[in-house]
DNA sequence: CAAGACTAGTTGCGAATCGCGACCTATAAA
DNA sequence: TTTATAGGTCGCGATTCGCAACTAGTCTTG
């Protein structure tokens, strides 16, 4: 990581994924796992990516427990890379950019579409949801500290109209 | 984008949305955003991000069409940063980010809870739903084509032992 | 109104990263 | 035994990043 200090300060989740999955074609290697390629050259040729970067990532993600990287038994020239469970728990999070870069992509194709296997029906967009399973908006979110938990959070009536700011009013990150 | 072609391929929203938002800063940046914080020395003095960069990515933001960029009335050396509707729409995305990344966190400090403000209890953890809300795993998911929906997906009894992918079994992206 | 301070940038330059092609090693197939 | 394949590494030019310095408008203060 070298200089990149700031990525890494706690308290925030996303810093750390980020150092984790922020680089420039780590999201694509991960959605062509989930496609269910796990060779090196596999890789290569579905993403055209340049050879020493598709291995400094794979290494990484190794590294970072996101794939575990296993030579192959029946050819033992191959390598086999393959979603870890916590590579497995990006998946809302590769979806939610997904369907977001569907929704705002002007002519967007609509080739193929996600289904539960089951019935074949289209899963649902990603949302934020309440306890109670009600969607929530994001004038509806706020923090909250771990022992005041269950008491309704006061946002300031939104702080969002200029200058009004003296200093953050809700702290969303 | 200039060589970057190979991510800008249709069919997908992913390499859309990653070409908006997949570079150094951009999330962070928008984490501040839905944070409230919407100047430029906010941004930068919160984030400690080089001006130049930071100057770009705001750039690129508003090109995009995730902020929009308004001198401040009251104060005219001021400009403001304010996420549009598209930009508030990436917020399932950051959170399944930041979720993702707390969960795989070691000795994670859960210093602030995210949770619905009308009664103070925390939201759920982001996952894919089925259309009648029942929550899906990798394993369940596959994807059809628009004219099929409806109709249950085969998805060749799970490809993943070695040696058997002939050719992508199914497709996932 | 003049002198300073503040906001939002831009510019230049060295350092780090990316992308391409060539090369290398171990294994498997002909 | 020769050739092909898989998974890399190495070197080098092009691009991007990070830092510091500088600039152009716009308040603010005396």
């Amino acid at each position: 990581m070298g200089i990149r200090e700031p990525l890494s300060e706690m308290a925030c989740g996303l810093p750390h994924a980020l150092d984790v999955m922020g680089e420039r074609w780590s999201f694509l290697i991960l959605r062509a796992a989930f496609n269910g390629l796990y060779h090196f050259e596999e890789f290569s040729q579905e993403l055209g990516i340049a050879r020493n970067i598709l291995s400094n990532r794979l290494a990484r993600m190794v590294e970072n427990g996101v794939m575990v990287r296993t030579p192959c038994e029946t050819d033992r020239r191959k390598v086999e890379y393959r979603l870890t469970e916590k590579g497995l728990g990006l998946l809302p999070a590769m979806l939610a950019l997904r369907q977001w870069g569907e929704r705002y992509t002007e002519n967007f194709n609509t080739g193929l579409v996600l289904v539960d296997c089951r019935d074949g029906l289209p899963v649902q967009p990603i949302t934020i949801r309440a306890h109670d399973g009600r969607e929530l908006s994001w004038h509806e979110l706020g923090w909250q500290t771990p022992d005041k938990v269950g008491q309704p959070v006061d946002r300031g009536s939104e702080a969002h109209s200029a200058d009004k700011a003296p200093d953050k009013i809700e702290n969303f990150g």
